[in-house]
RNA sequence: UCAGAUGGCCGGAUGGCCGCUCUUGCCCCGCCACCAAAUUCAGACGGGUUGCGUGUAUCUCGCGCAGACGGUCUCAAUUUGGUGGCGGGGCGGAGAGGAAAGUCCGGGCUCCACGGAAAGCACGGUGACGGAUAACAUCCGCCGGGGGCGACCCCAGGGACAGCGCCACAGAAAUGAUACCGCCUACCCGCGCGAGCGGCGGCAAGGUUGAAAUGGUGCGGUAAGAGCGCACCGCGUCUCCGGCGACGGAGGCGGCAUGGCAAGCCCCACCGGGAGCAAGACCAAAUAGGGACGGCAGGGUGAUCGGUUUCCGGAUCGCCGUCCGGGUGGGUCGCGGGAGGUGCGAGGCAACUCGCAUCCCAGAGGAAUGGCCAUCUAUCCGCGCAAGCGGUGGACAGAACCCGGCUUACGGGCCAUCUGACGCU
RNA sequence: CGGAGAGUAGCUCAGCCUGGUAGAGCACCACGUUCGGGACGUGGGGGCCGGAGGUUCAAAUCCUCUCUCUCCGA
């Protein structure tokens, strides 16, 4: 089971927005290759963003945290290590169904996981 | 019972599973350092002793090597115990607000080398009076004015005879107030037999405009009028009384002067140095006390340093402008024991203060304080005369150095005191 | 988190300090000019000054509160 680190850096965020991407109601997924500098081969890192279109600090909050909630259950399951995840809060992370939730994360981390994979051998 | 006023409080509850941050209170594990003891190994020293070799050498003796024995010292390791530090795990404990918000005021704290002295100037702020407070634009009490039947509420509430400025349009006239319409013809002059007309004049009552027209109402008075006179009200002023005071009350006098705007400049009184925890300090890494060009000043008693001037020290040293280049995904502290909470007692109308007891109560850093589920419940919606049934499922909102206020947002509930109306006794 | 600044016509800005009439350019509409269009000329429409309250006779302007946006900061 892979280990879980947080991205904690401003270009660590950038780098993800550049790569892979997909989209679902409760939760955006973006991932990217760790760069060299800051590889471990049995950690995968993740991290959260939330904006301003969410809503006030209180409801930045709760979408920040029902997606780490969600992440906590599934990322060591279908994460690859080696890479960095950002997830993003959209308007459904409020007021989907928790299970509805876990169901949209892990179908998009299975889709990146074939692409992340793919990338790497080529 | 209904309607309302004021003050205070609450800010969903319980349980289960899985998580996050802090905490060394307890236990366990690992690593490191130190101390003590024991054991073991190695080495050194010298002592006697045994064996072998060697010297002419069998013994004594010398030298060399090896072994065992006990002693001293050194080093290392291990074990046990203790102390300290670091890391990890388990148990236990704690973990968003009344506004954490807006950043509108007041402080603490930090830096600006010091923030010294006395004023002045400039800028900003406050504004009845008395008190509370560390301080305030806050709070309490009281005064004055305004609103409400009332409980009660609201008021940036000093000065407009220190000066400057403004008051558009309308209107005759807008502040040295004025005379358009109008009123009068007593006195004086002229004309006319006369009523009267004209002149010289008098007046500001009435009309019109405006946000505002220079006291108001009544009576007297007059040619018509006018504080011209009188009464009351208002205003001003003097005296007395009450109050710490703002101010209030009574009496006398004045014949009315003093339009509004100071949230326009301003005057008076009082207060204020600036920036802010991304302040700032330490450690690590990197580095550089960087380079080029131009201008000015040039070995003085100069320049710079507080918003500014002066004084007294004091600090720094070439100054200014333009351009080029280098570095940063660091860590720790600041960082929560405080103008602190709760309870009791005392003082005070109150704000608040004092004393005693007791408690420790968030500290993150892409940023913890949660995710999910079940039951109950406030509210709202529908049905029902009602009891109730079904559905919905919590308002505003998230600490970022701290504290005292103000302001703004907020579904709903609870408590106390008081007012008005109606009803009953 | 802290600190500054700005909201006025469809767009970019004046006017605010010193209160009484909201103005300029571009854009829009009509007419002229041209065979027609553009350019040019003439004329015209369009704003309750981000919102609420207060001071004042009178507020875009002065004061207070509030909303939105922009910029700066080891």
């Amino acid at each position: 089971m892979a280990k879980v680190e947080r991205l904690r850096h401003r270009p660590d965020f950038l780098r993800c927005a550049r790569g892979i991407r997909r989209v679902s109601p409760g939760v955006t997924l973006e991932a990217a290759a760790t760069p060299g500098d800051f590889a471990n081969p049995s950690a995968v890192r993740v991290g959260f963003t939330a904006t301003k279109k969410i809503g006030g600090a209180v409801e930045r909050n709760r979408a920040r945290r029902r997606l780490r909630a969600a992440a906590a259950a599934l990322l060591p399951l279908y994460g690859l290590p080696g890479n960095d995840y950002v997830l993003v809060a959209r308007a459904g992370t409020l007021t989907r169904p928790f299970a509805d939730l876990l169901e949209d994360l892990a179908v998009s981390l299975k889709a990146a996981r074939q692409k992340l994979a793919g990338a790497e051998e080529s």
